[in-house]
RNA sequence: GCAGGGGUUCCCGAGUGGCCAAAGGGAUCAGACUGUAAAUCUGACGCGCAAGCUUCGGUGGUUCGAAUCCACCCCCCUGCACCA
């Protein structure tokens, strides 16, 4: 039997990181006792994880540290149903084939997070249309929808707002969606003994939907635990920028703008964030803090927390090209990079497009950068040259200069007669390579 | 089905014949201050370098002129009825 840690639940505890938990004695003597088996659902509404998912994986890996078995559940049947917890609206429905695609991704993704290889408490991936796909409509009510009341389940804070508000409503597929989760609790402990299982907060309802499902079939006493809802001291939304959501995968959000948003943390987020996202221990963190705290300044706390979760999510080298990166646009002269530097740029995930100077006479500046990406419309590159707020390889250009790419983009004015490095804002960067 | 309420630019939400690309707030972008932070202040915020162009559920109409008026249609909500 593996040894376990028996101080996991204080670790959570002082990291804020337990939301909710179902008989809290019981289960603290229940993980210290011996290695248990848990899980942890991700259903695919996407072809990515995105920063939002990081907290219930990485618990999965403080578990699994602590010696216990992590199970990681990807929804293939509860993706088709989609989940109606704390939604306002009804979603639309998935086709099957779109989301057995994103399951497959969603296995791959997760399956870097937990470790498969070694002990007795290797991790494994499931996934509930195993179970699910087989079961019939009839021994499905009459074995499983037996055990649940309508009227518990309309009392579910979870779902309750759909079936009080008006302009809502719900649609019976997504009212059962707690049923199917409440399934596949009962099918794990059944299959796997497994006997916890975590989640968002917003899954407590689902939660222990299964905890009382698992009891009524097999007589089985499980446990749950639920996280919290990661939230920003400013009030906006966790995990989105300007340019959209933090995806896991690097081809969607590049480790450099992985990065970016972790440095960009605000202060009253930081520490919170460090024991959240990162393996650090909390004593350390709490050190961190004490010396920020003492000093004068910017804080360490950012480039420690970017450093610790991009290592973690994109490895070692995605943390060097990430800081790589950061040092040449943000400290670096623009003359200490080498033409190799500047490939290396391109290739470690700085955005970058070819030019074609042929056709440049005719387009405004507006539209270069905006086409490219580095703004959502011309408007923003407009109002950046109004206040000269654009450089172009360290040359400041101004309104006057939107009609006049060609002069701005010559070969002469190019870096190894090759390379434009734009630069709009404080925070944005582009790199534009001559096509040919 | 009947009655009533409603569909406005990313979101919330004003606007009921011209002064409306459409108040206000939020989000977002840029600038100042800083520390690639927060707060604050400034500017931008349908698209377009511009001239100008395209919007207010849809289609047609009235009008010199419509988000605003009329007709029909679609969708949502609330009652009631129907169904059982």
């Amino acid at each position: 039997m593996t040894a376990v840690d028996p101080t996991l639940i204080d670790d959570l505890d002082a990291r804020g990181l337990i939301a909710q938990m179902t008989g809290e004695d019981q289960l603290r003597s229940w993980l210290a006792d011996g290695s248990r088996t848990l899980y942890c659902g991700f259903d695919p509404t996407a072809d990515s994880l995105h920063i939002g998912s990081l907290v219930p994986l990485l618990t999965l890996r403080r578990f699994q540290q602590a010696g216990h078995k992590p199970l990681a559940l990807v929804g293939g049947a509860t993706g088709l149903i989609g989940d109606p917890s704390f939604k306002a609206q009804e979603r639309k429905l998935n086709t099957p084939d779109i989301v057995a695609n994103w399951v497959e991704k969603l296995k791959q993704q997760v399956s870097r997070f937990i470790d498969f290889g070694s002990a007795e408490n290797s991790a494994e991936v499931v996934n509930n249309l195993d179970w699910t796909e087989k079961l019939n409509v009839l021994d499905f009510l009459r074995d499983v929808g037996k055990h649940f009341s309508i009227n518990n389940m309309i009392q579910k804070e979870s779902v309750k707002q759909r079936i009080d508000r008006e302009g809502a409503g719900i649609s019976f597929t997504e009212f059962t969606y707690m049923i199917l989760q409440s399934y596949d609790f009962a099918e794990l402990y059944k299959q796997h003994n497994c006997t916890l299982q975590i989640g968002g907060s917003d899954q407590w309802g689902n939660i222990t939907g299964g905890i009382d499902l698992a009891r009524r079939m097999y007589g089985g006493q499980v446990f749950g635990l639920t996280l919290p809802l990661v939230t920003k001291s400013d009030g906006t939304k966790f995990g989105k920028t300007e340019s959209g959501t933090i995806w896991l995968d690097p081809a969607k959000t590049s480790p450099y703008a992985f990065y970016q948003f972790w440095l960009n943390t605000a202060d009253a987020d930081a520490y919170k964030f460090l024991r959240y996202f990162t393996f650090l221990s909390v004593a350390d963190i709490d050190a961190i803090e004490a010396a920020d705290n003492a000093a004068e300044g910017r804080p360490q706390a950012q480039g420690i927390l970017a450093r610790e979760v991009t290592k973690l999510i994109h490895g070692e080298e995605g943390l060097i090209a990430a800081e790589r990166i950061t040092a040449a646009m943000f400290s670096g002269e623009l003359s200490d990079l080498s033409e190799s530097d500047l490939e290396q740029l391109k290739l470690d995930g700085l955005p970058s497009s070819d030019l074609d100077l042929s056709t440049l006479s005719d387009t405004p500046l507006t539209t270069l950068l905006a086409d490219c990406g580095m703004a959502k419309a011309g408007r923003e590159v407009k109002d950046a040259l109004g206040r000269n707020a654009v450089f172009i390889n360290g040359e400041a250009k101004g309104a006057s200069d939107n009609m006049n790419a060609a002069a701005s983009f010559s070969v002469a004015n190019a870096l190894y007669s090759r390379f434009f490095l734009v630069k709009l804002g404080k925070k944005k960067n582009h790199l534009f390579e001559i096509a040919g």
